[in-house]
DNA sequence: TTTAATTTTTAGACAAGTCTAAAAATTAGT
DNA sequence: ACTAATTTTTAGACTTGTCTAAAAATTAAA
C-alpha cells in the first residue's frame, strides 16, 4: 500500500498536526525528517495524488480523514512494538524508539492483532502515549504538564513529552518514572524551577524538566 | 550495513549453495528471487566489491566466509521470528514465512539476542530447520528423507523440505506433524508411494510427499 | 568441429527517493 | 507600498534497484 518512506512522511505530518492547526509547512516536515524541503515537496505531491493529504502550493499540507487513519495504524504498530520490547524483551524505555521505527513498517494485520492480544491489549506505550485501536481511534487520557500545576497540587506521572534517550535516562537517574505520585512542594519564582516530592524523596527539577512531564490528577 | 535487497540476494545464494556445490548461476538466483538475470549480474558485482561473494564473469558466484556469516545471521533472524510467530502469536507453520521475510531485515543485535532468550534458545524453527547460533554456526541434526527408508523402518518426523503453504496445509489435513512417530508399512513398487503408520492411523502418501518429509531414526 | 541453442553480460532506460542550485512566491521590515 | 529576507517550488542531477533488448560467451548438437 504505502512505502516505508511514504509512511514516515504520513506519520510526521500527523505528529506535527497535533500541536499546530493549519497546514504543515514543507520546511517543518523537512526538519522533522532530517531531509530537504525540496524532497518534501515532491513527496507531498505524491501523497496528495493518493488522497492522503490535501496540498496546495505554498499552503502546507493537512491529512485527509483517510490519511489520519493511515497515520493512526502506523502509530498503533509503533507503540505496540514499544510495549513488546519493554514488557517482553527487557528493553528500557529509552532504547525502544529506534527499533520501533523499523518494526512499525512490517505489513501483516494478523501480526498486529495477535501482538495486541499477546500483550494484553495495552492502552499506553512505555512513554504513556495512547495506543490507537484497530479502527484508528485514539483515546487521550486526561493529563497536564507538571509545569502548569501550583504548589500543593499532586498527581501521578503518566507520560513524558520529550521521549529522547537523554531525557529518559535523566529521569531514571532521578528516580522518576511512570506511575510515581508527585507533589509540588515549591516553585522558585526566579527560574521557574520546581521542588517536588516523589517516592518519599524531595528533589529540585528545572522548569524545562517540569514542562516535559505529564501528570494526572486524582 | 546491507540493504534489504542485498540481504535477499545473500540469503538466496546461501540457500542455493546447500544442494549444489560450485558457483551459483545468475539464472538460478534470478529464478529464486523472481527477478531478471541482468539484475542479478549487477547486484552480484556489487556484492563482490563488498567481499560477500566471489564472482568471475560466466562462472557463477560463491559466498566468501564473510558472506556465509552474513547469510547465517539473516537466516537466524528469519527462523527465530518464525518460532516467535508460532509459539507466541498463534500463527500456524504455513503462515509464518512471508512475515518472517520482512522481520528478518530488522537491524538490532539486542532485539535478536533478547528474542532468542525470550523463546528459550530454540534450536529448530517450526519447519524443523536449524537456527544458526549468534556466531553463525549451524548445527544440522541427523535426518533422512522418508522416501529413502525401507519397509519396517521407523523414526520421528523432524522436518520438511518443501515449506510451501500448500504442502504444510496438506500435512495438517493428513494429521502429520513434527514430532510424530512414523513407520513404513509398505512401499508400492509401481509408483513409489508409501503406506505409513502415524498416530495410530495407516495412510498412503505419494512418493513426492515422502521425498519432502525428514525422519530421524531412533 | 562447425553450427545452433542457451546462458550470461552489457548497454541503455526507467521509477523512487533524494540532493543542490536557481527561480518564484510569500512574508516581514521600513 | 516597496524592498529585503525567508520560504517554497522547480529544474536538473544522482543513487539504488530494476527492466528490455542486443551483444558476447558458453554449452550442446549435429
Ligand atoms: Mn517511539
Ligand atoms: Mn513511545
Ligand atoms: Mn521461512
Ligand atoms: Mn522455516
Amino acid at each position: 500500500m504505502f512505502s516505508q518512506s511514504e509512511e514516515n512522511y504520513i506519520k510526521t505530518v500527523y505528529h506535527l498536526s497535533i500541536d499546530f492547526d493549519g497546514g504543515i509547512s514543507t520546511n517543518a516536515i523537512a526538519k522533522a525528517l532530517e531531509t530537504k524541503a525540496s524532497s518534501v515537496t515532491d513527496m507531498v505531491k505524491k501523497l496528495s495524488e493518493k488522497e492522503v493529504v490535501i496540498y496546495k502550493k505554498y499552503q502546507g499540507v493537512t491529512l485527509t480523514d483517510f490519511g489520519k487513519k493511515v497515520a493512526a495504524s502506523i502509530i498503533r504498530k509503533h507503540r505496540l512494538w514499544e510495549v513488546f520490547l519493554v514488557d517482553k524483551l527487557n528493553f528500557s524505555w529509552d532504547e525502544v524508539h529506534e527499533v520501533a521505527e523499523q518494526l512499525e513498517h512490517i505489513k501483516s494485520p494478523k501480526l498486529i492483532s495477535e501482538l495486541d492480544a499477546f500483550l494484553g491489549y495495552p492502552k499506553q506505550d512505555p512513554h504513556g502515549d495512547p495506543i490507537p485501536d484497530a479502527e484508528g481511534n485514539i483515546h487521550q487520557i486526561n493529563k497536564k504538564l507538571l509545569s502548569l500545576l501550583s504548589v500543593g497540587e499532586e498527581g501521578v506521572c503518566v507520560g513524558v513529552d520529550d521521549t529522547s534517550s537523554e531525557f529518559l535516562k535523566f529521569l531514571d537517574k532521578q528516580g522518576i518514572g511512570l506511575g510515581n505520585r508527585i507533589k509540588i512542594v515549591e516553585i522558585e519564582p526566579f527560574d521557574g524551577s520546581f521542588v517536588i516530592e516523589v517516592n518519599e524523596k524531595v528533589l529540585t527539577i528545572s522548569n524545562k524538566i517540569a514542562s516535559n512531564l505529564y501528570i494526572q490528577k486524582r
